[in-house]
DNA sequence: CCTTTTCTGTATCGGTCACTAAAAAAACCT
DNA sequence: AGGTTTTTTTAGTGACCGATACAGAAAAGG
């Protein structure tokens, strides 16, 4: 017994699906960053009004904590291949490939909107928004590190966020993909001594 | 004979110095980056009025390529060792070691104006600034690689950049820098493998 | 002295920012 | 139908954006 059925309530139906709202806000945040997208932009593009986009939202900064969760759950869901039990030095170097593929996926693609999406941004709630995901990635990859390599978890989990990173934005400005992979390779060797490869 | 003379001219004159102008506006821009830095901010900071900084400069875009360059040829002064004739990877290796220094420096410094100081920028001429000065980093990489190695300059030198775009991301995102000597130790493995170190 | 030239501060330009007050519109309820 | 609830649209709020018009002030040349 699914509880996902919509609940009739009185009052104007609303026109438009918030969800796919959150969507058509995620494309826009990941392509410009936070504070280049205006929220008149957000509204356009949702095919709304402002009001209407405060009514279903609250704020443009509540917005863009649902486009991050929005992102995580489509773009970044190869991360959860963190979680799984395979091999820490295979799993990381090909989340990192998953990264940089989507990173550079399709013309609009620009890079991690979790990575990159808050650089230079004005607005510290939606830094610290992104920042949390981060530190969420960090933890994620630790834990993994951390079963087999306990001593090196640390230096390990903080050389995996230091290159994706450097994917994310290298991505932004403008490296293709096959660059990305060749540079991942490398990056990988000093992975590779400190975990062990196979 | 240096023509660093100043010119006397008639009219009123300048009642502050243009160059420490250029200075203080190089801090702002780097500590927040091009977008997030206004005008009237810049103008304060400097200690005159918005009309003046107009005059002085021309324009916001105008005053940063201004600090662009003032900034390369400060913080960035050390990069102008990749024009030596020393060993490659050894060069590369301190070239990013001074980069992470550079970009933890003290409490305000915060990554690389040149790698992160136009992200999500709207002003498309000040991101072609930044764009140009860091595909001239990239192209002093790849002479001092191609020297010896020509046949792996290209890849050596997008690695370059590669981990160069990761020490500075990391560096706005809090890493300290003993952490970020450790990356660059573990990506220059991938370096090393591909320059022979020695 | 007076004119010319350049810089100065004040005060503001039109445009955009995130956000909202108010009322019309479209559904439900009794 | 009449009343209630919620979303819609219209039309704005004050604050800030980059950039300037204007007039007074401070120097030089005559």
């Amino acid at each position: 017994m699914t509880d996902t059925e919509k609940v009739k309530r009185s009052g104007r139906p609303r026109a438009f699906d918030p969800e796919a709202g959150v969507a058509a806000a995620t494309r826009l945040f990941w392509e410009k960053g936070y504070d280049a997208v205006g929220v008149a932009e957000l509204a356009q593009t949702i095919g709304i009004n402002p009001p209407s986009l405060y009514a279903a939202y609250g704020s443009k900064r509540e917005l863009f904590a649902r486009a991050v969760a929005h992102y995580a759950g489509t773009q970044g869901r190869f991360f959860a291949r963190l979680d799984a039990d395979g091999p820490a030095y295979e799993t990381l170097i090909s989340v990192l490939e998953d990264a940089a593929r989507a990173g550079t996926g399709d013309a609009t693609a620009r890079g991690c909107l979790v990575l990159d999406g808050t650089r230079n941004c004005t607005d510290s709630g939606a830094r610290a928004l992104t920042a949390e995901v981060r530190a969420g990635l960090r933890e994620k990859a630790h834990a993994l590190i951390a079963r087999d390599r306990p001593e090196v978890a640390d230096s390990a989990a903080d050389y995996f966020m230091f290159v994706l990173t450097a994917i994310s934005g290298s991505a932004i400005d403008g490296v293709p993909l096959d660059r990305l992979m060749q540079d991942i390779a490398l990056a990988g060797q000093g992975l590779g001594a400190m975990l062990g490869r196979g």
